[in-house]
DNA sequence: AGTCGGAGGG
């Protein structure tokens, strides 16, 4: 209704008109412009200012686009509310694109704007426009506004706060604190949920969070979620679980949001179970079950090796986005069900969804961990020519990866060589990874000692090296290496295999004796190796990289937290059922040599999770067919 | 007269 109406430039009309043009022309795609005068002519003069206020809010309330926001712009010149508070404001408000509150705002912060203008609600509008993408951007707006000696209200904070989150600055974060204590803000309940996140999202802040949390008075279920998501942040799944429990003590009803984060923690830790009981409370309270809750679930279930009812939720979803198949191809690839994977990406892009970088290293890990060697590359080169995805370095890893264990490290090594982004620790570790099981140790060895130059305190790398060190059976190196390490105050992080039963949790590390019931265990661990032994089990302890005797490493290698693990498995589940452990480290060959003949002699299927994909067991085969 | 706020998915 108002393409017809054009300015008549008045000053403040040209200022914007200039402003805005520079604007367009440093984002053409967007193709704004503001008719700066001239033209049409014709629009009807407006009878009084507060009807036309009241109809440029109308039309500021039906705008989503930029262009659309031009329009809106030149409605509010014509009606000579250039310099209206309220309509300049809600100018700001109203899109939450960011290219349109940049254009609003370059009129609004103009030279010559007039800076009476400027309240607390301008600020808040465009503080929250940045906060989430544009952090440094929403703070310097939020310094900008102090400095115009513009008080913020209740609302700022948590927009100034969730800006801070994204900086992930603890020493930003305790300053802002101190502010919203001066401005008497610490008692309203939704800055303190928003200090919780905030300081848990910067590094070594979650002790802050906590005491924020601790001293809260009232906790409602956002004050919840915030924490627990604080502790799934970190890795610490295990807090996250147990704070839920205790959420649910508190009697505050979980909403999907907490949902979400508890099935994050579930996926982390392996945790069917819960996860399952996450589902079944989704149905009985009627969480509203929204795609991300579903996709939440889709990864629980992949990441829980159960992902047959990750495939099966999936189909059942109505509306999918790109994050739902994208959970459901890696789920499959980290699987070993690579072609599976593939059919599903190939299925997405007829159904015309478009694929994005994430969805593209799902797909390549499935190429990846089933050897498909041809397939991966093709995709590869797809990405680019056909989608017009840049590769990022995360792609070039998985090609490198897909290369490695296909066993081409003198291909691998090449296309490091010849790849346009400088290769990352990651990138170098997987190749050294390939050279130590492929016998290239002297370029293992060139490449890892190139690594610790650069992250002297990564400790993988001397790891790596440590590795390559035992494999040459350069032991004096190798206990050289324990002594930089030792010096240096780094320890090799140690085994670890978690596993679910009867809504518990438990951990088993290397030779652990933690457990009340101990002594059954190692028990069991005799048989176990006795009758696998039986079966024809060799003890492989080549790949015990430590520099003892053989009867020692055999030792070692049936202590391994995994073998723990599955001794107590088997003592505490009926017969027959599944066994699902999760492993924080790769699964060793030996232990995957044994889990085998374990499977076939007891009867089990056993599914273990390894740092990087899983394993199923059964009748003494492996789905990874020996290839990881 | 008075617009505005917190936690989440690959």
């Amino acid at each position: 209704m108002q393409s017809s109406l054009t300015i008549k430039a008045s000053k403040l009309a040209r200022g914007f008109t200039s402003l805005s043009t520079s604007l367009a022309a440093s984002s053409p795609r967007r193709h704004v412009r503001i008719d700066g005068g001239g033209g049409g002519g014709g629009g009807t003069p407006v009878a009084n200012k507060r009807e036309a206020e009241q109809s440029c809010l109308a039309s500021l309330r039906l705008c989503d686009t930029v262009p659309k926001l031009a329009q809106a712009h030149t409605h509010i010149i014509k009606s000579g509310l250039g310099n209206n508070p309220l309509v300049l404001t809600k100018f700001a408000s109203t899109s939450s694109d960011l290219d349109a509150v940049d254009f609003a705002c370059s009129f609004l912060f103009a030279p010559d704007a007039d800076a009476r203008l400027y309240d607390a609600f301008l600020f808040n509008t465009v503080i929250r426009a940045c906060a989430q993408s544009k952090p440094r951007k929403a703070l310097a707006f939020y310094n900008l506004m102090l400095r115009a000696g513009i008080s913020p209200n209740k609302f700022t904070y948590p927009f100034v706060l969730k800006a801070c989150a994204g900086i992930g600055d603890l020493s930003l974060g305790r300053s802002v604190h101190g502010s919203v204590f001066k401005f008497g803000f610490d008692e309203d309940v939704h800055v303190q949920n928003t200090m919780v996140h905030m300081y848990s999202c910067c590094g070594g802040g979650i002790e802050f969070a906590r005491k924020v949390f601790d001293g809260m008075t009232k906790l409602d279920s956002v004050s919840w979620s915030a924490m627990i998501g604080g502790y799934v942040r970190l890795g610490e799944s295990g807090h996250a679980v147990a704070l839920f429990r205790k959420m649910q003590i508190a009697r505050v009803k979980p909403d999907e949001i907490t949902m979400v984060l508890l099935l994050s923690a579930c996926a982390d830790l392996g945790a069917l179970e819960l996860g399952r009981w996450v589902e079944s409370y989704v149905v009985r309270e009627s969480v509203q079950k929204t795609v991300e809750l579903c996709n939440a679930l889709i990864d629980m279930f992949a990441k829980c090796g159960d992902v047959d009812s990750a495939l099966r939720l999936f189909r059942s979803m109505s509306k999918k986005t790109i994050v739902s198949w994208t959970s459901v191809i890696s789920g499959l690839a980290v699987h070993g069900r690579g072609v599976e994977a593939v059919s599903l990406f190939d299925e997405m892009i007829a159904a015309g969804v478009v694929p994005d970088d994430v969805a593209f290293i799902g797909l390549l890990s499935a190429c990846s961990h089933s050897g498909l060697v041809e397939k991966g590359r093709d995709y590869f080169n797809l990405m680019t020519k056909r989608f017009g995805i840049e590769h990022k370095i995360e792609h070039y890893g998985c090609l490198v990866d897909l290369l490695c264990r296909a066993g081409l490290i003198q291909k691998a090594i090449e296309f490091v060589e010849k790849m346009p982004l400088e290769p990352n620790p990651v990138i170098w570790r997987t190749l050294v990874n390939a050279c130590r099981a492929h016998g290239e140790l002297k370029l293992g060895e060139d490449i890892t000692k190139r690594l610790i130059g650069k992250e002297p305190m990564h400790e993988s790398n001397y790891v790596l090296l440590s590795n390559i060190y035992a494999k040459m059976s350069h032991w004096e190196k190798k206990t050289k290496i324990r002594e930089v390490m030792d010096t240096k105050g780094m320890r090799k992080i140690p085994g670890s295999t978690l596993i679910e039963l009867e809504n518990e949790i438990y951990e088993f590390v290397s030779g652990d004796k933690s457990h009340d019931r101990y002594k059954e265990i190692y028990e069991m661990l005799d048989e176990m190796g006795r009758e696998i032994k039986k079966a024809g089990y060799l003890a492989s302890t080549s790949e015990v990289l430590l520099d003892i005797n053989e009867e020692d490493k055999e030792d070692a290698l049936n202590r391994h937290s995994e073998k723990l693990a599955i001794a107590f498995a088997l003592l505490r589940t009926p017969p027959g059922t599944s066994i699902r452990i999760v492993k924080n480290l790769r699964v060793c060959e030996d232990c995957h040599s044994a889990t085998k003949f374990i499977s076939k002699i007891y009867d089990r299927e056993i599914v273990v999770r390894d740092r990087t994909r899983f394993h199923h067991f059964k009748d003494g085969m492996c789905s990874c067919a020996d290839f990881w």
